[in-house]
Formats: structure tokens, C-alpha cells, sequence
DNA sequence: AAATCCGCGTTTTTT
DNA sequence: ACGCGGATTT
């Protein structure tokens, strides 16, 4: 092993600052603190690592599972870490893997417990809830009346599409009864929450009873075709272990040691599964920041991370309270803010490095005044030798992205927005992946559904009503429907037809099943014609998106073939399900970032700015305004706030508007409530009143440039080259010039940061 | 089957 | 203001 990528990996980070010497022999612990040493080191039972953000968490707990493996005598595949994410999961494997390089895996898996299952690599299981569930399920489920392990995995759209048709089914108005919202209630339902989520509507009990018999319906046809969709995975784990004892022992006695990241985020079900695992050893470390619990309104119950002494008398609690990421400045902010919330666990952030400069508050007019800031400020950071993805930009909603993407679009600040979603989403992705799923699962009629008339065979809603009544009265699964001679009885024409082709389309695809993943996914491309399908899709614009989109997945496919023999289409299928990020926009080299607050979390920047500090918009006044406990929800928005504070490394600017425009309308804001909770001496305001004066002396040099200035003037401008000054307005700070230049072409600038020369011609 | 129009909702998001 | 989904139109 190379022994820079060894002390890379455990020096990692953020908290490669106080690393000495090279030790040779036991590196594992070098350059960690106290609390994380002893983090790492505990042995046995159960434990609690508070860690605040920037603490070197994710360091912690790899390196602690390097320990475990390395010194403690226990074998990597009796570890179990789970996080959240794929992305987290990702991170921690990468991590661990360079800790304690992967021996042949093969070599690795115990019996019984091993299979396919056993991931590249190390042999540790490290994954999401969800996988891991998943994974459990395809070895035990058939132990459970109904299912087999060629289950279908369905996503939220599935569920909102199969549940609107339920409600149709039902003789309910589909308008009156959105999809998502029973969904919703569904899924909280399944997850023991109940009426605190707001899903109560007010008239009470008619429609919740229209929920419930949606959600009757819903389960029996979920059971009918085989498929689970993201509830269930964890459900149906539990159900497992309730009703087989000895398969949950195997499980709570294979891993010896169960690692829980996020802990804060756990729901309910999630705190049961964990419960499960530790039963046994107790061996159980959750890691975690009740300060950072900011996903209460889907489910996560902070109380599971509070009461955790509660649950585990003998635990141990490691508070990671030092701070390898922002300055002085900025914590103390951090700290101040969240002093404010009583559901917490003490905790004080502290750092060894250097104050910094104060955070920043700026008043702006309007949201356009707010987003023209913020760019001026990023360019002004660049002209003065800083990168643009040092910086982020972040917001409590999604409207706010608008105005800055125009600002910076405007000064040609090259940005990048943080979103979710994507890959997945997209129609062509789930279109392939229900071939996939009819494949593999041929029960599955939310997939039948989805491709019957994909391309286009003449099967419209009538010839599917029919085919769905005849397999209903019959309990059939549509497919299976189709095989039945009678079916297409009252079928004519092109629809008649077009089933028939589906159902040899179907007999093509059934080998499938047992085929690599890659060729599984050629043989469907062939039997549906690629080619015309695609042509089909065209609606003039989108047809090399998504012929790359096709290839993309075939890619994976490959990609997960070399990577998982095994796994065959079966394991790719449950990849595609529950990776949603398969191929998550990769960082652009040197963007601004732009995301809202809940998409920050976990992430650090040298420069971060807030945007929308607002009554109303940061304590969000919905999230206030509908929870049964309004201060509860405080909490949680200035939960979200600290999460914002804490990404910043080196300095933090917030600003807040005084009008602002909304869906058409508008009106006047003000300051967030959680501005007069930052420490008084300790911050800047900037653009209002009296402290105008010290911001404009910060920047005297560029007030120096802008005094000299007059319309006419050639000026250059570090970044945006020569120009000529259109107009001039504003005073002060906000002082504005109007600069045509050669090469970009007409900009506004804020004389305050611009720093123009004015060019002796 | 495609084009067009109407009406609604518009906090946060993972699996 | 705007975009999306659904329904209506051609």
C-alpha cells in the first residue's frame, strides 16, 4: 500500500491541522484529539458520539471501524455502518478501503450470510437503510407469506401513479384526493407517525377514511405484484425479525459491531431495525448532531438521538466539540444562535484556529439588489485571488435561486446548482428500467402500465381498462391476463393487436432474469426497437439527451456487471432503485455552488453566503404556521440556520432583503428573528445606517478607484478586461457604474467591490 | 395522437 | 408570474 494515500486517508479532511510527525507503525491515531481518540478506541457496548459539525465525524468513524478490524480481531464483513445516503455510503467505503485495503472479497464471506450480497471490496456492509434492507430481502423475504426475491422495488412516482389510479378505482375524484398527499399519509402511517404531521385534514374523519381505504387497496396490490416500495423495505425487515426470530438473531449475531451515522435523522422504523441489530452485543455506535436534525417534516424524530442514554443506560457519550473547519468568528455565531433551542444536547464548538473576521449581515432593497450583492461579492473575492467554487450560495426555498442565478449569469459568475433527482427521473431511464422490472417481475403492473403502450402499439386507456378488469376479477397479474385467451375477448383492432405484440414482446424478455445486467438491458433494447422508440420520444429537441441517457444506463449496467457478477439484472435493478444519484453531477471544477439549506448539509466552503434571512422565509412561516408545535418548529428552522452558519470556513456573509417580490406579488420583510440572536460584537452589518461607514472603509481601495470615475472614462477591470463607463448612479455603497466592456459586453457594477482602474487614454 | 387551454399551487427531499 | 398536469379540443 502507498503510504501517502495511508496518511492521506487518516489525516483526511478537515482536521489534517495538527498532524505531527510521521509516526510509523500504529498511524490510525495520529493527529486525533482526545474525544476522537477515545471514540475510536472504546471497545465494547454501546455509545454515543455527539459530534458537531466539522469535528472530523466521518474520520472518526472509519477510522474507528479500522480499529475494530485491524486491532480488535473483528472481520470486516461483521461490521455493519449505515448512513443516509449513497453518497455518505460512498464516502465511508472509499474511506474505510484506503484505512484497510479490500482482500480478495470471495475469501471473505462467512457462510449463510454471504452470497451475492457480499460487496466489493472489504466485505463490510456499508450502505443505506434502504440497501441494506434490500439486500436482507432478497435472501430472507420468501420466509414471509406472498413475496419472492424477485420483488420489484417502487419509487415515489410508482406509488403516486398506482395510488391515483386507486383513488379513480374507487369512484373518488382524483382532484380532491391528490395521490401525493395520501401517499404521504401512507407512508407516515407505515412509519408510526401519525396525526402531528399535519395530514389531518380538518374535516376529520370522512376523508381519512377515503385514506384508508386507498390504503387498503394500495397494500393488497402492492403484495399482488410482488413489489415493495421504500416503506416497505424497512417494514418488511422488521416483519421479518418479528415473525422469524432465528433470522433475526443470525443477523443481530453476524455483525458484531453496528455503526449508525446521522443518527439524528433516524425515524422511527429506523430506531426499531437498529434495536434489532444491536439486540444482541449491543455493540451499537450512533453518531450524530441533534443541532443538525433539520428532517422532522418526513420523519425523522430527533428524540431518537436525545433519549439514546435513555435507551442504553451504559452508554458511553463522546462529545466531538472541537472544530477543524471554521474560525472563531463564525462559531461563535454558530454557537450563539443555537443556544437558542432547549431541545438539544450541550455542546460547545471550539477551535484551535483563528478568529477570522466577523460574519456579515447586508441589508438589500429587493431580491434583485440581494442577488446583484452576493455576485459583486463573489467577484469581488476572485479579483482578489479567490476561486468562485470557493463560494456558496445558500437559501431556506427554492424561488430565492432565481434572482441570484440572474445576478451572477449577468456578471458571468459561472455557478452550479446543487439539485437532486435528475437521472432517475427521467422518462426514458424509467421506462427502460419497467422493461427491466416486467423482466425480472413479471407481476409488476405498475411497470406493465408504465410500457404496455411504450412505443406506441395502440393500447389506450379503453383496451387497458378492459385488460385491467378482466385480471382484477380474476386477481391476475396483467401479464398473466394477457396469457388467458378470454382477455382480449372484448379487445379489437389495433389494441388487440398491440397487446398481442406485447405479450411476445414479454416471452422475449422472460430470460432476462438470469442474464448479466448488461445483456438483459441489450436484449430489451433490441425487442422494442431502440431506435423507433427513441424517434417516438422526439419532440424535436431532446433526442440526443436522450439517446445519451440510454447509453448512460448502459453504461451502468456495464459498469455494474464488471463490479458485481452476481448480482445480475436482479442486483442492478436494485442499484438503479435505490441509487438515485447514480452518476451525481460531479463537482464543476470552479462554480460557485447553489442549493438550498437542507441540500448543504455536510458540505463546507471557505466563502458562504445566506440569502433570505427573513422573518417569514428563514423561520419559514408555513413550517411555523402548520406544525402542531409551533416552537418546535422554530427550532428546527434555526437548526437549519446553524447548518447554513456552520459550512463556513473563512467567512460568512448573510444578507436580507427589506422588499420582497413573491409569485407575482410581493411585500415588505424584515430582518430574520435569528439575526438578533448572533453575537452583538461579533458581526458586521453592512448597507443600512450606521455601519455603512465600516464597511465602505474596508473596501477603501476600490472607493478610491471609484472616486476618480466619470461617465466616458475607459476603465479595466480585472476580471471582465476594458470598458468604457456608461452611467454612474448611486452613492456611497451603493455606488454603481454602467461599463461596456470590450469583450463582455454592458455590466453593472458596484464601484464598491468592482476595483476598475481608469486607463489614461 | 398532438396541440392548446385552464386552473392550481408554489418549503425543505432521500430512498 | 410561472410551470405543471389534466382536460379539452382538433
Amino acid at each position: 500500500m502507498d503510504w501517502m494515500d495511508l496518511k492521506e486517508a487518516l489525516t483526511g479532511g478537515a482536521a489534517s491541522d495538527g498532524e505531527g510527525s510521521d509516526g510509523a507503525g500504529s498511524g490510525l491515531l495520529e493527529g486525533l484529539n482526545g474525544p476522537q481518540e477515545e471514540a475510536v478506541l472504546h471497545g465494547d457496548g454501546p455509545m454515543l458520539i455527539v459530534a458537531g459539525p466539522g469535528s472530523g465525524k466521518t474520520r472518526v468513524i472509519t477510522t474507528r471501524i479500522a480499529h475494530l478490524v485491524t486491532q480488535r480481531g473483528v472481520a470486516p464483513w461483521e461490521v455493519l455502518a449505515i448512513t443516509f445516503t449513497n453518497k455518505a455510503a460512498r464516502e465511508m467505503r472509499e474511506r474505510f478501503e484506503r484505512l484497510v485495503p479490500p482482500v480478495d472479497s470471495s475469501s471473505g464471506s462467512p457462510s449463510g450470510a454471504g452470497g451475492h450480497a457480499a460487496p466489493r471490496g472489504s466485505g463490510a456492509w456499508i450502505g443505506t437503510f434502504h440497501s441494506m434492507c434490500a439486500r436482507i430481502l432478497r435472501r430472507e423475504i420468501e420466509a414471509l407469506d406472498g413475496y419472492t426475491r424477485d420483488f420489484s422495488i417502487h419509487d415515489t412516482s410508482d406509488r403516486n401513479g398506482l395510488i391515483k389510479s386507486l383513488i379513480k378505482e374507487l369512484g373518488y375524484d382524483p382532484k380532491q384526493f391528490r395521490a401525493p398527499v395520501v401517499g404521504n399519509w401512507i407512508s407516515a402511517k407505515k412509519n408510526g407517525r401519525g396525526k402531528e404531521d399535519g395530514y389531518e385534514l380538518g374535516d376529520g374523519s370522512m376523508e381519512e377514511d377515503v385514506f384508508r381505504q386507498v390504503a387498503a387497496r394500495y397494500e393488497e396490490r402492492m403484495r399482488q405484484q410482488n413489489a415493495l416500495d421504500f416503506d416497505d423495505l424497512l417494514l418488511k425487515v422488521l416483519e421479518l425479525f418479528d415473525a422469524h426470530h432465528g433470522i433475526r438473531d443470525a443477523y443481530a449475531t453476524r455483525f458484531r459491531h453496528v455503526l449508525v451515522d446521522e443518527y439524528q435523522d433516524t425515524n422511527r422504523v429506523q430506531y426499531r431495525l437498529v434495536r434489532h441489530f444491536a439486540s444482541f452485543h449491543s455493540n451499537l455506535t450512533v453518531c450524530g448532531d441533534p443541532d443538525q436534525s433539520v428532517y422532522g417534516w418526513r420523519g425523522a424524530d430527533i428524540r431518537n438521538i436525545l433519549d439514546f442514554e435513555v435507551d442504553y443506560p451504559n452508554a458511553r457519550v463522546v462529545r466531538l466539540e472541537q472544530n477543524y473547519r471554521s474560525t472563531g468568528k463564525i462559531l461563535d455565531a454558530a454557537n450563539c444562535v443555537i443556544a437558542n433551542n432547549s431541545a438539544r444536547k450541550e455542546k460547545d464548538l471550539f477551535t484551535e484556529g483563528d478568529e477570522g473576521e466577523p460574519p456579515v449581515v447586508i441589508e438589500c432593497g429587493d431580491e434583485n439588489d440581494e442577488a446583484r450583492e452576493i455576485a459583486a461579492q463573489i467577484r469581488s473575492h476572485v479579483a482578489k485571488g479567490g476561486r468562485y467554487g470557493d463560494c456558496a450560495i445558500l437559501y431556506r426555498a427554492g424561488f430565492l435561486q432565481r434572482a441570484i442565478e440572474t445576478a451572477l449569469r449577468y456578471d458571468g459568475v459561472p455557478y452550479q446548482v446543487v439539485a437532486g433527482l435528475e437521472f432517475y427521473q427521467r422518462r426514458e431511464i424509467k421506462d427502460l428500467v419497467a422493461y427491466l422490472r416486467l423482466a425480472l417481475n413479471p407481476a409488476d403492473d405498475v411497470a406493465f402500465a408504465r410500457v404496455v403502450n411504450t412505443p406506441s402499439r395502440g393500447v389506450g386507456d379503453t383496451s387497458m381498462g378492459r385488460l385491467q378488469a378482466f385480471a382484477s376479477a380474476r386477481r391476475l397479474p396483467l401479464s398473466a391476463a394477457l396469457r388467458e385467451s378470454d382477455a382480449l375477448a372484448e379487445i379489437r383492432g389495433r389494441a388487440k393487436k398491440g397487446l398481442a405484440e406485447f405479450a411476445a414482446l414479454l416471452e422475449e424478455l422472460a430470460p432476462a432474469r438470469d442474464l448479466d445486467a448488461a445483456v438483459a438491458l441489450d436484449l430489451v433494447l433490441e425487442s422494442i426497437d431502440v431506435d423507433r422508440w427513441l424517434a417516438e420520444l422526439d419532440d424535436g429537441s431532446m433526442t440526443v439527451d436522450r439517446a445519451a441517457n440510454v447509453e448512460e444506463l448502459r453504461v451502468f449496467a456495464e459498469d455494474y456487471d464488471a463490479r458485481s457478477p452476481e448480482g445480475k439484472l436482479r442486483g442492478m435493478l436494485e442499484e438503479v432503485a435505490l441509487v438515485a444519484d447514480s452518476d451525481a453531477p460531479e463537482p464543476t471544477d470552479d462554480a460557485t455552488k447553489l442549493m438550498t439549506l437542507h441540500a448543504c448539509k455536510g458540505l463546507e466552503f471557505p466563502y458562504v453566503f445566506i440569502a433570505g434571512v427573513e422573518d417569514e422565509l428563514l423561520p419559514h412561516e408555513r413550517a411555523v404556521d402548520e406544525a402542531v408545535e409551533p416552537d418546535l418548529a422554530i427550532e428546527e428552522e434555526r437548526r437549519l440556520f446553524y447548518v447554513g452558519i456552520t459550512r463556513a470556513e473563512k467567512k460568512l456573509l448573510m444578507t436580507y432583503t427589506t422588499y420582497r417580490s413573491f409569485y407575482g406579488g410581493g411585500r415588505q420583510t424584515l430582518p430574520s428573528r435569528f439575526l438578533h440572536e448572533l453575537p452583538k460584537d461579533g458581526i458586521e452589518g453592512s448597507g443600512s445606517s450606521d455601519l455603512e461607514e465600516d464597511v465602505l472603509g474596508e473596501f477603501d481601495a476600490s472607493e478610491g478607484a471609484g472616486a476618480g470615475l466619470g461617465v466616458g472614462d475607459m476603465v479595466i477591470h480585472p476580471h471582465f478586461g476594458r470598458g468604457k463607463i456608461e452611467q454612474l448612479t448611486g452613492a456611497g455603497i451603493n455606488a454603481r457604474a454602467t461599463v461596456v466592456f470590450v469583450r463582455e459586453g454592458r455590466k453593472q457594477l458596484l464601484l464598491q467591490y468592482a476595483s476598475l482602474e481608469r486607463m489614461e487614454s
